[in-house]
DNA sequence: GCCGTTTTCGGCCCGACTGTTTTCAGTCG
């Protein structure tokens, strides 16, 4: 289990913001444990199967958090971090995530008024004795309860599905004014981060028409409260109300918008796009070379000669670097390979050639199997799809039994008819019993084109026995939504995934990457482990209903996080083909391997 | 705290906006 990476990403952020409440002589330090913390979290494999000298070989984490680490794994605890935590008042810290209140600013209050808790500090607030604390002043104590106000709205962050559609809205709505000449979504949204907290925006327009366009951008649709506004940059609170994969909950979103010179373009994108991590690195490289990088380009010390701006591809080889895809832009690796020009062919939207996953009337879905097919072959270049109605064990999806699915497969081959080729493939979404066992016979399955196992009953336990026996039925094909989160709603299920991740590869069976916006489930990190691990992928968008074809684009963006390759995917490969990697499976019976 | 093809000490990315200042500190991304 990961979950011991979890704990320790959590106290060294917390000690990061112990260290950075603590003032400027620990600014470095505390930098250096947010990093740790970023660099644990994010490690596929569990820490205590390090020894310390390889955990002082990753990059970022050196003797003494090694140390730290070390102890932990031994005693449960580290001791500074006890010690620090007795020392902080924990209350306060916690508002460090809070617009408005910096270091600085909790400790001058703190200082001044002897103030222990959050809700001392917001009477403080209230009856004015902040505000005539030295270097305060009215509008910064309004600020300050406006921000504690926000927060909690504003915190949470939503799937990126709901802030493309958003942003895309406010795209078109800047598009409008005939002043805005390039535009673009930068940001985690560019680089298809799976939930997003702010949405940027960078557009380019002619100097005089800045004020028009910045005043256009503070009164879009759906301003709550304008957070910023100066000559390049503003910012707004927008509250949305349509969000679809939020089921309609109200949450503030805030939009930052940033003007710069067309010819700058290329640099502002690099910049905004990030990630942070990202950004870093480069600038490091860039210091090496005796150069600078910031939002207006690439410049040559001393003299400050801008060398290279325009576009992003150029603003990347003034510095030796190959232009990287913004969803690997993590600081993940991405900018060592880009040194030696070695950044992959990630997998493409048009390299799809089927979907392989969706629901129609028989279950849970809207449409009948005959109108998901017209409009599949209308509106997506395919060349197959397959139906994966819910099998009788789903009975809020209203799941059907094997008499139902067998008239199913005379629907199909009736359609196909009518089509005049083998473009809908016959299948099952069938789910995995608690033992493992499937909830339709081998017999049944073995006349089916396309077989998903999914787990959709009994999350409470650890399911990776289960997920496992279903690997080595030799008919299923691929595991559906193998952690089983729900974003926002549900956490995922307990499995280990080294553990399926070996078995979907001594098996020959595929792991889904499941484009519903609040699945999008396996992540990019678990894909990334998966194709490093040779195991092959398949995204299905699990439609039921004809818009959610679109979510391909979706799971295309995690398979490009996690770095995949158009051969890593499956559903990239014609039917023969693809089928040509299961002949392998039924053939050779895979020995029952044991966890 | 981390790191090193000049360094085991002395660096550690860079600029916009706001509010409180009379020239800049704090916060943010």
């Amino acid at each position: 289990m990961r979950s011991i990476n979890k704990r320790l990403a959590r106290i060294f952020s917390d000690m990061g913001a112990f260290y950075t409440y603590s003032g400027e002589a620990d600014r470095f330090r505390a930098i250096a444990y947010e990093k740790a913390a970023r660099i644990i979290g994010d490690l596929e494999e569990d820490v205590s199967n390090f020894t310390e000298k390889e955990m002082e070989a990753i990059e970022g984490i050196g003797h003494g958090i090694a140390t730290k680490i070390e102890e932990y794994i031994a005693t449960g605890k580290i001791s500074k971090y006890e010690e620090l935590k007795s020392k902080m008042p924990l209350d306060l810290i916690s508002l460090l995530s809070v617009k408005g209140f910096g270091p600085k600013t909790v400790k001058a209050i703190q200082g001044a008024l002897k103030i222990k808790t959050r809700a001392q500090l917001v009477r403080a607030l209230k009856d004015g004795r902040i505000a005539k604390l030295k270097g305060f002043g009215s509008k910064k104590v309004e600020n300050m309860l406006k921000g504690l106000e926000l927060h909690d709205a504003v915190e949470k962050r939503i799937p990126l599905w709901d802030a493309l559609q958003m942003s895309e809205r406010i795209v078109k709505d800047l598009q409008k004014l005939p002043e805005v000449e390039k535009i673009d979504i930068a940001g985690s949204i560019r680089r298809r981060k799976e939930t997003i907290g702010d949405l940027d925006i960078l557009l380019t327009c002619r100097q005089k028409d800045r004020q028009k366009v910045i005043d256009h951008f503070i009164g879009v649709e759906g301003v709550k409260r304008v957070l910023a506004k100066g000559d390049t940059k503003a910012s707004i609170l927008i509250k949305e109300t349509d969000q679809p994969t939020a089921k309609k909950r109200m949450i503030d979103r805030q939009v930052d918008l940033r003007i710069v010179e067309p010819e700058e373009w290329g640099a502002a994108l690099v910049y905004f796009t990030g990630s942070k991590q990202h950004n870093v690195h480069i600038r490091r490289i860039a210091q090496d070379q005796g150069l600078k990088v910031n939002e207006y380009g690439v410049f040559k010390e001393p003299q400050n000669k801008c060398i290279a701006s325009q576009n992003e591809e150029e603003v990347y080889q003034s510095l030796g670097l190959q232009w990287m895809p913004p969803e690997i832009r993590e600081d993940s690796g991405e900018v060592e390979l880009a040194l030696k020009n070695k950044i992959p062919e990630l997998i493409k939207l048009k390299d799809i050639k089927g979907d392989l996953q969706m629901h129609s009337t028989w279950t849970d879905g809207t449409h009948s199997i005959e109108d998901i097919a017209n409009y599949v072959e209308k509106n997506h270049k395919y060349d197959y799809m397959a139906i994966t109605d819910h099998s009788q064990a789903v009975r809020v999806a209203g799941g059907i039994g094997e008499k139902d699915l067998l008239k199913q497969i005379n629907e199909i081959r009736n359609i196909n008819r009518k089509l005049g080729r083998q473009f809908v493939k016959t299948g099952v979404e069938v789910d995995i019993n608690v033992d493992g066992s499937l909830d339709c016979s081998d017999e049944l399955l073995a006349q089916l084109d396309w077989v998903v196992a999914s787990i959709h009953t009994n999350f409470n336990r650890n399911n990776t026995d289960r997920l496992i026996k279903a690997c080595e039925n030799p008919y299923v094909h691929v595991i559906g939504h193998p952690t089983g989160r729900l974003l926002g709603t549900r956490e995922r299920y307990e499995v280990s995934m080294e553990h399926l991740i070996k078995a979907a590869r001594a098996t020959g069976t595929a792991l889904e990457i499941n484009a519903q916006p609040q699945r999008m489930d396996l992540d990019d990190r678990y894909a990334r482990m998966a194709s490093e691990r040779g195991v092959k992928l398949v995204i299905s968008t699990d439609s039921h209903s004809y818009d959610q074809f679109d979510f391909m684009q979706l799971g295309v963006a995690i398979a490009r996080r996690a770095w995949c390759k158009k051969k890593d995917i499956l559903n990239t490969r014609s039917w023969a083909d693809l089928m040509k990697f299961y002949r392998k499976k039924r053939s050779s019976k895979p020995a029952i391997s044991t966890v």
